[in-house]
DNA sequence: AACATTCTTTGAGTTGGGTCAATTCAGCTA
DNA sequence: TAGCTGAATTGACCCAACTCAAAGAATGTT
């Protein structure tokens, strides 16, 4: 449930200053538009208690949001009642824009700790986008790079082993820390270690294995929530090196 | 490459008549507006062979593409240098609208068999989308649906049976043959048993015994590149049943 | 018609990661 | 501080799907 819902006179750009960067406020201000315009699109800016529910799926879609602070987690319930995480989004991240489509949620959202989110009515955005048209293809470009995102998810899920899909995500929150000029090399999880198998498509029990595997690896060090990558190169290469057939090779060694 | 580049006098009414039912013009026809104004912007309308490239990974983004015959595949290189089989497009269905973002596409697209294809310059549909409020939104929705689509290919990488998998392709398939006034029991596949298994994330050998599989329990008849469904309903239940815990219960009854 | 090439199927054997079950740990509440 | 509850870990075992290998169809080419 919402906790408190404070008005604030300009919460558009008061986000960029809380969270460092805001997707949206960003490159509007770049191309010089003006923002009082938007402020007076943005409905409210309320924070939400862990694991309250910020639009269930399937109902009426009206608005996108931006995480503040904290962070929130995408799912989707699949036909035969089990839940399926889509996505993480983090301060100054958009989510719930595929509920455009047909006029519901795709999805729904849930703050995975208290969060701060400020929602924006779909229809006053479009309207807007209309006549600010730096808006309009800003629009376009979140729409497109979520789409993006749910294909590199997809990559992720087709042929990837369990410590290949960890690594992925690790360096991913690692490079979206850094975009907000956050430590990328030491951040923690807001998310539990169940989210993150569902995420990965993986069991609980093996992501608990795969976090030590690569600890007693050196590439980095976990302890609870907290994950510090010990060497981000060599977790880079790990994701570029084809998993080397070595049992084969052995195989073929052995043979006369 | 491409073989014909003919520029029709009305090529996105053409495309209605052409594929039952374009995406781009229908609710456009609805909505009362002028379509001539979109006529001027499409840049062309095209043959390309089996097998060549509409457009390549990383290639600046210009356009989106509606295909009017034929199929397409769109695909993304990993890191590793491997293929990831994303989407297949079939008449009337839109693709290349993930480029949007960084100016370059995130996935390369090939037809699958001859195929027309219309090319829409991006850039003159953004503009056209400032004045015309109702192509705005459309936009918004394909995009949005596009969202949605990449997001239901995770959910079905994520915890399905190999089983599972080819039987949501299937319905997927035959529902999009339905909305073209198509057979929605009988229909053929335009890609090989590669691409079904890499974009199912699947061995080929899989997707072979399944196919042999579903074969023997009725479900389906299979020969070579033309699927019949035999019985659609069972294979929805197929979707929505929990997978029988058979052999724990089994293992229960055991117990003395 | 014979050949080459690619696609598909079938068989045999192996394994990564899942399931089940049992602890251990961490965060609360009282 | 003990006690409760859900989260996380660890171990043992198993199976669905993968890999490897080879045969069989289909398709195109000369």
């Amino acid at each position: 449930m919402k906790l408190t819902s404070n008005r604030s006179p300009n919460p558009l750009s008061s986000s960029c200053e809380q969270c460092g960067l805001s997707n949206l406020c960003l490159p509007l201000a770049i191309a010089g538009e003006d923002l009082s315009r938007l402020d007076a699109v943005v409905k409210r800016d309320s924070m939400y208690a862990r694991g309250s529910k910020v639009f269930a799926q399937n109902a009426p879609f009206t608005s996108c949001f931006v995480v503040k602070s904290g962070a929130v987690k995408t799912s989707m319930m699949s036909e035969r009642g089990d839940e399926k995480v889509l996505g993480f989004y983090l301060p100054g991240e958009m989510f719930g824009l595929d509920g455009v489509n047909d006029g519901a949620y795709a999805c729904s959202a849930e703050a995975l700790e208290r969060s701060a989110i400020c929602e924006i009515p779909f229809e006053h955005l479009e309207q807007l986008a209309r006549e600010l048209p730096h808006l309009q293809r800003y629009l376009f470009r979140l729409m497109s790079r979520e789409i993006h995102g749910a294909e590199e998810l997809s990559m992720l899920l087709s042929k990837n082993t369990a410590d290949e899909r960890i690594v992925s995500l690790f360096l991913t929150l690692s490079s979206r820390h850094a975009r907000r000029r956050l430590s990328p090399t030491r951040f923690s999880l807001p998310m539990s270690r169940g989210d993150i198998a569902n995420f990965l498509g993986l069991a609980v029990e093996t992501v608990s294995r795969v976090l030590n595997r690569l600890q007693s690896q050196h590439l980095v060090k976990v302890n609870g929530r907290t994950v510090e990558l010990l060497d981000i190169e060599a977790l880079q290469r790990q994701l570029q090196q084809p998993a080397e057939p070595c049992i084969s090779a052995i195989k073929l060694m052995d043979r006369p």
